[in-house]
DNA sequence: CAGATATCGAGACAAGGTATCAAAACAGGC
DNA sequence: GCCTGTTTTGATACCTTGTCTCGATATCTG
């Protein structure tokens, strides 16, 4: 749950620095707007909760944070995009709460398993896959979110 | 291969008759536009194509095609949407070339028994999902599409 | 054919992003 | 701290993929 780490420098910075760019006021407030956020959010939640910082450089940034692996970016069911932290480092996929986007990891052994299976009832060489599993998390499920 | 019934008439149109809808002018020159295209292809294609039917109407057609049915819509690897005719009536999932636009359905029966046991390891309760394959088909890596 | 209704085309608008470009911020050497 | 070259920024225009509105047309039904 906690995204700083002793440095007092979030995850999300660090992974950019990581990847050799810098870690600037902009970039900064992005990444405290991002890990305020409970569950997932959209750019322009960013953009309208940091009116100091334009919306090219919001969007710059959290595709900074993509390209470093710090956070994903999923679709709903009717497509509209969300992005949520990504902790985990391995390959996973992610369940999404289509009543409050929650987005949660989860590294199914099986799933790697059946893409492995898929090769032969496909045609041509699978390069890659999307899959997206959409809940109804248990938070909602008990009411807690309306 | 041959998307003409008996009638004469497409079977996207036929569809839409069935679900209460007109087979109009318009959407009848939309059917052939799809069904001449070779692999899968873009709204903006078709408009492209017909020049006469309004881009608006083009989008509505589609639309109504995708809520008989009788097209599918999937996203490349870099979200860009495509759409291409849909064969099969179960459940199903689609692979797509990433070099030619080609779309394949396949129904693995693996998939969905893995869905089922997700069921588990996923927080809160599945109402749906989402899986595309992307491949290199088997005409692009023979070079027969550079 | 007439009337009721569905559909159409044009064009404005919306969401989510990217491109451009001059100005500002940064990092490193002195 | 200051200079200098490189990054980054913000404003703004633009792009893509659609949707909405609305008066004009086309289509079915009786």
């Amino acid at each position: 749950m906690d995204s700083q780490n002793g440095n007092g420098r979030s995850d999300l910075l660090l992974a950019i620095e990581d990847q050799g760019h810098r870690s600037t006021h902009a970039r900064r407030l992005v990444a405290e707007a991002i890990e305020a956020s409970a569950e997932s959010f959209t750019a322009e939640e960013i953009c309208e909760q940091l009116p100091s910082v334009g919306r090219a450089t919001v969007y710059r940034t959290l595709k900074l944070f993509l390209s470093a692996d710090a956070l994903c970016k999923v679709a709903l069911p009717d497509g509209a995009p969300r992005y949520a932290v990504d902790t985990g480092g391995r390959h996973h996929h992610h369940s999404i709460c289509t009543n409050c986007g929650a987005v949660n990891e989860f590294r199914a052994s099986t799933v790697e398993r059946v893409l492995r299976a898929l090769d032969r009832e496909v045609d041509g060489e699978i390069t890659g896959h999307r899959m997206e599993i959409f809940v109804r998390c248990d938070k909602c499920l008990s009411g807690a979110v309306q």
